[in-house]
RNA sequence: GGGCGAUUAGCUCAGUUGGUUAGAGCGCUACGUUGACAUCGUAGAGGUCGUAGGUUCGAGUCCUAUAUCGCCCACCA
């Protein structure tokens, strides 16, 4: 295979994702004796989702997980799939048929309506999936779920029956979140909130038998006063202490209602009156469960006032409020209004102010199912990365409140509760028929209710529901627990917390310890925009990662993200940051283009054993070394870490030194070393693309191929093949050591060209002083690289020199290097280089000679610390002399000349 | 109000259990197309680590306080 110059995603990324889904790679190997299983479960994006960098991200990071551990023999299983998301995907459907069609939900009735959002979603259902592939993800496709299919509906119903016959499950009344819009109480997790300016009335309330005095009150919400049941005081409150007790007369309506004491009221602010409002405020709800004030509910569905309104019944609420404050204005009783800045709740979906109110809902008694969840993380079943993500969710838990699990839609799991014609309820696995006979009561079934259950309450059995729950399916056996989940933040709560609940409660045929659904609870970094604000739809300020995979291909993308985002800590991203992946890419691809071209002929193994020289032995030893940290860094979930270790590897060791080291080998038909050099090669290309493939999976497998192909190495695909086990490579400090003399030896005479203008590559002559026998050693036995890399066209090389006349010098730890010059060359910056140099050098000596001067220091500090001070002093004593003879030296050529 | 995170080079960020002369990428400056790569190479300039205290022989690293930015939870009559 040819290998161009540049790599163009774009020729090779589907045609690799089409190899690899038709070798069937991404489905978990026939079971086998003792296998390790590894399974992770993609948390389900909604189905009307489009593929964000958050997404990109978390995606992204099980991947790498994925074929990492596939790669390391374990049985890996990626189960993908989608969320049916009740309330954005039945939103996004009538939005549809309204501007389409002009009809709403109820124009159409509930089946009806129901096939139009099951047409949409195989219609359109697939289109994160899709991005997903492209993203080259790694799932079994064959195993993709969906949270309304009918294999999720039946756990969903075997969950909650269970909930029910454990008497988990209750109805009660609820202040809820209405949206008077969509006609549904939404979650605490679908409002937003907004910061308004709005007026803050106070309203006078007459005390009951003392005529002209009053109890004043302050309200954003001056219609809410209808359904006011009691004003309330704080008991310390000594302007009040008197009164506590009496009765008011609730304006316009004339409805007696008692002023009362609570300790929640804070008389700091306005009058320090309440008013109390059960039926319409989450606060006063309680207070009036305390105080059992009876609960006043105002408002038909669509947010009309009903009957309770009186005068006002069946006016909107804007309008009631205008009038209700045009009317207190008349009596007399408006104290006084003034402007007023707050923050208002807001329906995410349909936009509209949320009207707190109280409805008949169903609940989970969440308290039992908490209780192992807790267990969970206390005895390390459960781990969070990072770790203080375990505090938040532990704090949820122990202040958990009851689940409200009904949702007024259609779309979703309808709870499974009929009612006979008393009402009474039951939930059934099987759907009853109508008619049919109620199981307790025996009287005939009249209704299924129809409300439908929140999102989470099928969500939270998708680690198992997966598998094939209730059922105790093979996939189930062998693949839960699942050993990783990766996730955002903002669903610690929501689904985590839940998944855990969900695994204690309903796996209950394995032993406790192994119910819990996942070992390890990754919480991803948060994706920010350029000025870190939290990318979002809303904001408008996303970046598109399929716009960026067009434009620098998929694994630019995921090396880029990763490089970026340390564990826990968010990123903050703008489009050309993406670039650095794609360089990254581009060098792997040349550095494996040179390989490639150089193979011809015969090759050594490519172990350490086999190494012919130095250089040899030094990039197996820092190969050694990158494996050894790639592989503890995935193992400890540091991907950046492992992302940053390749990068060095591949472009600082391999690309800047090794390869250039080596062309001259490669190019001489006579060097005898060129066997193992091309071994070598060999080696550390297999195994770097081996490494990377978890990262940039594509490019690696592109070039694995072509590899395969020039050494005739019959191998599966890359993805099917083994993480490098280090095997023959061996880790050499003295090499590394050697090599470390030789590199700074040719920097010194690099940078002394371009101090001087000499130029780059114009030949030189040098003399080099290396008073150590080792480096002299080491120098010696290898001219031929120093040469090549310094482009010296010769050098001598003695214990000591005396300075030539006319010439330049580079100094680099113990050795000095003279550059002949053959003109007149300005010395000038050389010179402050030194200088300069020597000036930084005597810093450090004498930080040195502060610390070996403490006796504190020599006497407590570790003998190891203290001798490495010492030496790293006589170090630096020895460069600081030759820096400053040779300072001295380049004055004098100046002067002289 | 409670909790958490961040603050290191112009920008974006590393900096492991306190112990080299505090690093990288981008950007910048200078030079350079040698057959992997100009989507490149070489060299260089540039920070004393938000502020103030403290612990310690020694603090970017630990403690306290404080400032600024951001996030989460609760509350907002």
């Amino acid at each position: 295979m040819e290998i161009s110059t540049r790599y163009t995603p774009a020729d090779h990324e589907a045609s690799v994702y089409r190899s690899w889904e038709g070798s069937g790679g991404f489905q978990p190997r026939p079971p086998q004796h003792g296998e390790r299983t590894f399974t992770v479960m993609i948390p389900p994006p909604n189905v009307t989702g489009v593929l964000h960098m958050g997404h990109a991200l978390n995606n992204t990071i099980q991947d790498i997980v994925i074929r990492h551990r596939r790669m390391s023999g374990w049985c890996a299983l990626w189960v993908p799939g989608t969320d049916h998301a009740g309330i954005a995907t039945q939103a996004v459907v009538e939005r549809k048929l309204f501007e389409e069609e002009k009809k709403t939900r109820n124009d159409l009735g509930r089946e009806a309506f129901l096939e139009r959002v099951w047409s949409w979603k195989e219609k359109h259902g697939n289109y994160i999936l899709e991005q997903f592939r492209r993203m080259g993800f790694s799932c079994d496709w064959s195993r993709t779920r969906f949270t309304m299919e009918p294999g999720m509906s039946r756990a969903v119903r075997e969950a909650f029956v269970r909930l029910w016959e454990k008497g988990l499950v209750y109805r009660g009344p609820r202040l809820v979140n209405w949206d008077c819009v969509l006609e549904t109480a939404v979650g605490d997790d679908e409002i937003e909130y907004v910061q308004r300016k709005d007026k803050l009335y106070h309203i006078r309330y007459p005390i009951q038998g003392r005529a002209g005095e009053y109890v004043s009150v302050a309200t954003t919400r001056p219609e809410t006063m209808l359904g006011d049941t009691g004003v309330a005081v704080n008991p310390g409150d000594e302007r009040y202490q008197g009164l506590i007790g009496r009765t008011l007369v609730l304006p316009i309506l004339g409805r007696e209602i008692p002023l009362i004491a609570d300790e929640t009221v804070d008389s700091e602010f306005g009058t320090g009156a309440v008013k109390v409002t059960p039926g319409h405020d989450p606060e006063d709800y309680e207070r009036g469960a305390r105080h059992r004030l009876p609960i006043v509910n105002l408002y038909e569905k669509d947010g009309r006032l009903n009957s309770n309104g009186g005068p006002y019944a069946g006016m909107t609420r804007e309008k009631a409020r205008a009038e209700i404050v045009k009317k207190l204005d008349e009596l007399g009783l408006l104290a006084k209004v003034e402007p007023y800045e707050h923050s208002v709740a807001v329906s995410d979906r349909s936009k509209s102010v949320i009207e707190p109110l109280v409805s008949e809902q169903w609940f989970v008694k969440m308290k039992p199912l908490a209780e192992p969840a807790i267990r969970a993380v206390k005895s390390g079943a459960l781990r969070f990365r990072p770790e203080r993500w375990t505090k938040v969710y532990l704090d949820w838990l122990e202040n958990v409140r009851d689940w409200c699990i009904s949702r007024q839609l259609w779309w979703g799991h309808q709870i499974p509760v009929w009612y006979d014609e008393d009402g009474v309820p039951v939930a059934a696995r099987e759907d009853l028929a109508l008619g049919s006979p109620h199981p307790n009561t025996g009287k005939p079934i009249v209704r299924q209710d129809e409300d439908v259950l929140d999102t989470w309450a099928s969500s939270w059995l998708w680690p198992f529901a997966t598998l094939g729950w209730p059922d105790l399916t093979d996939d189930l056996q062998r693949f839960y627990p699942t050993q990783f989940l990766s996730t955002a933040r903002e669903i610690i709560y929501l689904w985590v917390a839940r998944m855990v609940m969900a695994g204690y409660e309903f796996l209950d045929h394995l032993p406790e310890e192994s119910r819990c659904p996942f070992e390890v609870c990754y919480v991803n970094a948060t994706v920010l925009d350029s000025q870190g604000k939290r990318m979002s739809k809303q904001a408008g300020n996303g970046i598109d990662p399929i716009e960026m995979i067009d434009k620098y291909g998929a694994d630019a993308v995921r090396f880029s993200l990763i490089l970026l985002t340390r564990e826990g800590q968010d990123v903050k991203l703008s489009p050309d940051r993406f670039e650095q992946g794609w360089r990254f890419g581009n060098k792997v691809w040349n550095a494996a283009r040179f390989v490639l071209l150089s193979l011809e002929g015969p090759r050594s193994d490519g172990t350490s054993a086999s190494a012919a020289r130095l250089e040899d032995r030094w990039i197996l030893s820092r190969l050694a070394a990158a494996r050894e940290d790639v592989s503890a860094a995935l193992e400890e979930h540091r991907y950046n870490d492992a992302a940053t270790s390749l990068y060095r590897f591949v472009w600082n060791d391999l690309c800047d030194w090794y390869l250039e080291i080596v062309k001259p080998r490669m190019l001489s038909q006579t060097d005898p070393t060129a066997t193992a050099a091309r071994g070598t090669l060999a080696r550390v290309l297999s195994d770097a693309l081996s490494m990377l493939h978890p990262f940039t999976p594509y490019m690696t497998e592109v070039l694995w191929k072509a590899l395969n192909e020039r050494i005739s190495r019959a191998a599966p695909m890359l993805m099917n093949s083994r993480w490098p086990d280090g095997a023959g490579l061996v880790r050499n400090a003295a090499a590394e050591v050697e090599m470390q003399t030789i590199q700074d030896l040719v920097r010194a005479v690099r940078s002394v060209r371009l101090l001087t203008g000499i130029g780059e590559r114009k030949p030189l002559t040098v003399q080099v002083a290396a008073p150590r026998a080792a480096e002299r050693a080491v120098l010696e036995a290898h001219a031929q690289t120093v040469k090549s890399l310094a482009f010296l066209e010769s050098w001598e090389l003695r214990e000591s020199v005396q300075r030539p006349p006319n010439s330049a010098v580079a100094v680099a730890g113990s050795l000095e290097a003279f550059v002949s010059l053959t003109e007149d060359i300005d010395l000038d910056k050389l010179r402050q280089s030194l200088a300069k140099r020597a000036e930084k050098v005597k810093a450090g000596i004498a930080t040195c000679d502060a610390r070996l001067g403490n006796p504190a220091f020599v006497e407590r500090a570790d003998p190891d610390i203290v001798e490495e001070e010492r030496s790293r002093r006589a170090e630096m004593a020895l460069e600081l002399a030759l820096l400053e003879k040779n300072v001295a030296g380049l004055s004098e050529g100046a002067s002289s000349r």
